[in-house]
RNA sequence: GCCCGAGUGGCGGAAUUGGCAGACGCAGUGGACUCAAAAUCCACCGGUGGCGACAUCGUGCGAGUUCGAGUCUCGCCUCGGGCACCA
């Protein structure tokens, strides 16, 4: 009970828990959030990263939701179509680790859960458009997933390749490089080991530079996303340089394919390659050493690799080790022919696994050097080293070693170079196009870029996911299932409690060659869940679809996503993968977009009160029902927007919340209070306004346009505050005012404003008052944004601020509108005490804001 | 090592294009109402000095540009993030 001394019977207490669920209900038996696609009106495509149904939703999850909430009720409000979507990444290990654990079925898990987090949807008054619902584990969509999978296949996109891969000892399973982080599994953090293993993969490293290159076309996306991507993608600019092998020597030896490329972006620095490298994977290394003397040393470093793990990798300290091969090469540029090593540290899968080695200029090489004893010629100086006087002009003086503790990687200019010498050596330089310009004339060489991506391996030695559908045939090899076929359909009725997996599921594996009709095995693995995740964006658009995935028509009137909200986590991975599908999906001519999200936010996290991240092993989890049953779940929204901007971290704070609550409860009363003395068939009418009508009609106008702006810059916090403002301005208003003299037109539009601008946020406070208060139809969510009108918000006077010399050191009152020399004689008669004595040379005048005298 | 961010009261955070630093809220202080408390309402609320008007300092540190800098430039410091034996 409101307790305002002018209303207090006619305002109902504020009851968050009675309203919200009177307006749930109402809402379902409405449908009111499903969209028909109306032409007519501008299109708006929000979506929220779907969510994996772990259990029930947790912070993080309401706080996606409530941003995406919000943003989608307020351009509904202003007048967009609005396609606002929700779904499950239901497919993972977690449902068939929980189902192993109680001996139950992994579907059962997933779909209990997808129940409990609708239940919580609903409760938080998200506007979802439910008949899109879509679950990544239901054969109508894990279809069309196997479908888009074969339409890859067809078009050269998917192929097997027998590699060392990541494994996860724990998950049972292979990694794609994006789910391995230093070494370690993105899921479980356990150490990843390295196997041999023929897998699938998509070649997502065929659209590396298109993936590179649009990131421009995003300016809606974070800056530190796009960073990430490109690191992710790595492009290097560089060079290829073949080296022709030969014995001690010099002569081609039998058998061998007589060259070896490698990669380099510092074809500058030929002149200082004293050896040359191969990765321990490098095929036909153990052949080139089979029966000679080296052969043993070689197989050490070898096998050695093999027990590196991923984790002492990435630490970036190892010790390298090496041996000599008996082989040599010859280098094309400077005729030196130079011992062939295996080592360590050379990576097999980036460029060819082959390097030449420059240890005056690398560190890495340098060390090598060190230790093996390998000759170090120094090639490029910077001017001030005492060397370089000695080595500038003698282009015969021949220095090959150095009393240097590390590599020179300074940028500067080459010596002991040939004709190149004096040249400025570096990345891009000089020197660099120089030699490359004459290896490719000499047909040795040519310019090469190179992607630290990798192709992305998607099959998974896991039950839980959608099944790759192909057909091992003993005749025919490996074959797509017929689409006719499809889907191939995931058993339910695994006994995974005593370890029962696909691949010995018999009903499921064994078929027939769908081309000779032999007896044939079908594929076990199952996809990547970040296959399923891929594509969603695009089924919600013709999630009915029987036909395909989704029409052309459909992807085309409704995508790009116009505002795509989740967390930093999936900045690689999902994010990656997605554009990767839509580019796909686009060549072979399925849709015409070319990036599926112009706008992304990725909100921060939330934590606990002392900063911790909040997890079930800590027991420092607070769950969204802790917030609304006490306090409804329009408190809660309006917490998560107000407390810190979307993007950024914040720590929980009760308190906080508390406020919030108390917040709603204020707006909620002066909202009755002017809806009483309000009146709906009032004409507004400037002109008989009282001074205090005009300034709350100024306000008025004044936070709705910051508001608005505040929305538009997905600012939910400062455009709560504005709000806050408003209603702040409207009970300054309520108490200056006698009950009598308030005006009823001004009244009425006030509280329809404070309404509307804050149901976005807190929807079923707004439906609720919408109905209760001001005696509306239908629901705020389809009513108008309130317009505003800035000029109608200008006072006769303003308030400028007066500077001497830059000081602020006065405040006066001119009429707006005033001139530079009304404002100037405003601030000199203001600020004489400052002026005595000097001259004023100059006045800088900012309109309605400031003027600073400069004096002398 | 390479590449991005960020740093503002006791706290969360505002300041949109270089123009009055600290909007809005939390916490706190004082007051009204109350037998009292809670709730609510009103006022105050960066530091130092002063009864006070006011003065002075103040946006991580140091320079610079400018009539004017939280905002721009240069050089640092600290924290956070991404990539990394990638040739």
């Amino acid at each position: 009970m409101c307790d305002c001394t002018d209303h207090k019977e006619e305002i109902p207490a504020y009851d968050a828990k009675t309203i919200e669920e009177k307006w749930v209900k109402a809402w379902d038996d409405e449908n009111l959030f499903a969209v028909d696609t109306d032409p007519a009106k501008p299109k708006k495509y929000v979506l929220e990263m779907f969510p994996y149904p772990s259990g029930d939703l947790h912070m993080g999850h309401a706080r996606n939701y409530t941003i995406g909430d919000a943003m989608a009720r307020q351009a509904r409000m202003r007048g967009f179509d609005v396609l606002h979507p929700i779904g499950f990444d239901a497919f993972g290990l977690p449902a068939e680790n929980a189902a192993i654990k109680h001996n139950t079925q992994a579907a059962a898990w997933t779909y209990k859960n997808m129940d409990q987090a609708l239940a919580t949807m609903k409760r938080m008054g998200f506007s979802y458009d439910m008949d899109r619902l879509v679950k990544t584990c239901s054969p109508d969509y894990y279809r069309w997933g196997q479908w888009i999978f074969e339409k890859l296949w067809e078009r050269g996109l998917v192929y097997r390749k027998k590699n060392p891969v990541n494994w996860c000892p724990k998950c049972e399973t292979v990694l794609a490089n994006e789910q391995v982080t230093e070494g370690r599994c993105w899921r479980c953090d356990s150490e990843v080991e390295k196997r041999d293993l023929e897998q699938w993969y998509i070649k997502i490293t065929a659209y590396a530079q298109e993936l590179l290159d649009d990131l421009e076309k995003l300016p809606g996306w974070p800056e530190r996303v796009k960073q990430m991507q490109a690191n992710w993608i790595g492009r290097s600019e560089g060079a290829e340089v073949d080296f022709t092998l030969c014995d001690a020597e010099g002569n081609p030896i039998e058998g061998d394919e007589g060259k070896i490329t490698v990669f380099t972006t510092r074809a500058d620095t030929l002149f200082g390659n004293t050896f040359f490298l191969l990765a321990p994977e490098y095929k036909g290394l153990m052949e080139m050493v089979e029966g000679t003397e080296y052969e043993d040393a070689v197989r050490e470093v070898v096998e050695g690799a093999k027990h590196i793990s991923a984790v002492e990798r990435a630490q970036g300290t190892l010790e390298k080790h090496g041996a000599f091969t008996g082989r040599y090469v010859v280098n094309p540029v400077s005729g030196a022919k130079v011992p062939v090593w295996v080592a360590d540290y050379v990576i097999s899968d980036y460029g060819t696994g082959a390097v030449m080695a420059v240890p005056c200029g690398d560190q890495r090489d340098f060390e090598f050097a060190k230790k093996y004893d390998l000759p170090i010629v120094p090639i490029i100086l910077s001017d001030d080293d005492p060397l370089y006087d000695q080595l500038k002009d003698e282009k015969s003086t021949v220095v090959t070693s150095v009393d240097w503790d590390e590599a020179l990687t300074c940028e500067g200019t080459l010596v002991q170079s040939g004709k190149y010498t004096g040249m400025v050596g570096g990345k891009h330089s000089e020197g660099e196009a120089a030699i490359v310009a004459d290896l490719e004339a000499a047909g040795t060489g040519k310019r090469s870029v190179q992607y630290r991506l990798r192709d992305w391996l998607i099959s998974r030695q896991r039950y839980w996911g959608n099944p790759i559908p192909a057909i091992h045939c003993e005749h025919c090899g490996i074959v797509p299932v017929p689409e006719d076929q499809l889907p191939v359909t995931l058993p339910e009725n695994l006994d995974l409690g005593a370890g029962e997996t696909l691949a010995e599921c018999r009903d499921f594996y064994e078929t027939t060659c769908p081309v000779c009709g032999a007896p044939a095995r079908r594929e076990t693995d199952t996809m990547d869940t970040f296959t399923c995740s891929s594509w969603y964006y695009l089924r919600y658009t013709d999630p009915h679809n029987t036909e395909l995935p989704f029409s052309k028509d459909a992807a085309n009137h409704w995508m790009p996503v116009d505002n795509y909200i989740g967390g930093i986590e999936h900045a690689i991975l999902h994010l990656l993968y997605s554009r990767f599908f839509t580019k796909a999906l686009r060549d072979m001519g399925f849709l015409d977009v070319d990036e599926p999200f112009t706008n992304l936010l990725c909100q921060g996290m939330v934590k606990d009160e002392n900063g911790d991240t909040m997890s079930k092993s800590k027991g420092n989890v607070v769950p969204p029902s802790s917030v609304i049953e006490p306090y409804g779940a329009d408190t809660m929204r309006l917490a998560i927007l107000f407390i810190a901007p979307p993007e950024k971290d914040f720590d929980w704070d009760p308190k906080a919340v508390a406020g919030a609550n108390r917040f709603i409860k204020r707006a909620w009363n002066i909202v009755w209070r002017l809806a009483n003395d309000g009146d709906a068939n009032a004409v507004l009418d400037t002109s008989v306004f009282s001074d205090a009508d005009m300034k709350l009609y100024r306000e008025r106008h004044r936070t709705i346009a910051r508001c608005t702006q505040d929305f538009d810059r997905q600012q939910f916090n400062t455009a709560i505050s504005a709000v806050m403002e408003l209603v702040n301005a409207a009970s300054t208003y309520l108490n200056a005012v006698a009950a009598g003299e308030r005006n009823a037109a001004l009244c009425r539009l006030v509280a329809t404003d404070i309404v509307s601008v804050l149901a976005p946020v807190c929807p079923f406070w707004g439906d609720e008052l919408w109905h209760e208060a001001l005696h509306n139809e239908g629901s705020v969510y389809t009513a108008p944004w309130p317009e505003f009108d800035l000029s109608e918000a200008v006072e006769d006077e303003v308030e400028i601020a007066v500077q001497v010399l830059g000081k602020m050191r006065a405040h006066t009152k001119v009429p707006t509108g005033a001139t530079p020399e009304q404002m100037q004689a405003a601030a000199e008669s203001v600020a004489s005490k400052w002026l005595e004595g000097k001259t004023v040379v100059k006045a800088i005048c900012v309109p309605g804001k400031l003027v600073n005298l400069v004096v002398k």
